[in-house]
DNA sequence: AGATATTTTTAGTTTTGTCTAAATTTAAAT
DNA sequence: ATTTAAATTTAGACAAAACTAAAAATATCT
């Protein structure tokens, strides 16, 4: 497979994850920054290796082995993630593009033994579960932090958002994976939340609650 | 740059080694193991963005540009051994296809932090020197082993033949770097050595001693 | 339902890197 | 010095992956 099918199809799979009956290609496009027109021509050739199922206007879907191979590749992205932040002292909001590159080496020996080198992690830096290398994934209960109850206490377990930016400022307000929530309180008229983390009282918009995974 | 610009850039390094007033257009061809005519077609390329000075049938040589780009190449190449081999437990005839992929990973962050973990090494599983991030390489003074005097202490610090069937040879032969030599008699029929390794008296063929190095 | 807007696909190009076959240049051999 | 052989380059073609512009299908709105 080559780099390009392969970032198509793990658009494809994380897109499935919202619109399961159908991706659309103009979503698609959106994601890869390319033209709809292009990708109307890959979605043919991914339909000729049966990686995916597509039909004139009507979406596209995963097939068994596209839902495969997917995973593989997303295997592949969280486990070079882990390696950057845990062996090579890299932050979680510089991980992203470097994986990007590295989620297309082939070998899968390579990867069998950086599992192993890495103690065969569950989650990536980001929460993100990690398949294992038989694409199966943990599923765990998280919910947003916009979703948790008045004073119970939660912690950390991942972001929505993953964008540097987001990360930066997470780092910013000492937010991290791990970190002690309790909400306090809750203004009705714009959501915006109190919240105790770590034993420090802070105020939480609602775009970032919404953007903080919990449990 | 491209991937294939990278490889053959580095190709044209490894047969500058030999050539160095100039590397035929067949040697890159049969190196990639691709046609005379696309490499003909890549120098004029890479002639463009002057990383080789290239005339019309006169072979072709890198350029300041050229050579830094190569080195940095085989950078990368050296130091993703390094960590197959020390951190993940390759043996080092499985690590050059695989860093033949790694080596075209852009990142230069990357590098100088995968150096770090690595404790600057100086050189590859193969005795191969790795240039620091200045380009520079550290020269030492190593020579065949079918060149080595009799009844003096080398120990072997490299092998010139690094394909995967000489490197398992060695192995069988309980040969690797760091092993002492003592060259005990030299057939001059046919130049097959009787060469005491760590204190096993052992016959090496010339075509043997001819790739390995010693010190 | 009919008109309008949006989405998607088709048709035709472009760039990169490769190939084959033919032409050209250089090297080797008589 | 010719002739022959080998190496190299040119010309023309192709596949992959992208693009633009135009056509077709679907969705939305009055
Ligand atoms: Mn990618
Ligand atoms: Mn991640
Ligand atoms: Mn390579
Ligand atoms: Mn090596």
């Amino acid at each position: 497979m080559t780099t390009s099918e392969e970032n198509y199809l793990k658009v494809i799979y994380h897109l499935s994850q919202v619109s399961p009956k159908g991706v659309n290609t103009n979503a698609i496009a959106g994601m890869l920054e390319t033209k709809a027109s292009s990708v109307t021509d890959m979605l043919k050739k991914l339909s000729d290796k049966d990686l995916v199922s597509y039909q004139k206007y009507q979406g596209v879907t995963l097939t068994e082995n596209g839902f495969l191979s997917a995973k593989m590749i997303v295997r592949k992205h969280r486990l070079w993630e882990v390696f950057l932040v845990d062996k090579l002292q890299f932050s979680w909001d510089e991980v992203h593009e470097i994986a990007e590159e590295l989620e297309h080496i082939q070998s899968i020996a390579l990867i069998d033994k950086l599992d192993a080198f890495l103690g065969h992690p569950d989650f990536d830096p980001h929460g993100d579960p990690i398949p294992n290398r038989q694409g199966e994934i943990k599923k765990t209960s998280k919910l947003l932090l916009s979703e948790a109850e008045l004073n119970q206490e939660y912690h950390c377990v991942g972001v929505k958002d993953s964008s540097s930016e987001f990360l930066k400022y997470l780092d910013k307000q000492k937010i991290a994976l791990g970190s002690v929530f309790k909400v306090i309180e809750k203004e009705s008229f714009d959501d915006t939340l109190t919240v105790e983390i770590n034993a420090q009282e802070k105020i939480i918009s609602n775009k970032i609650a919404n953007n903080l995974y919990v449990q």
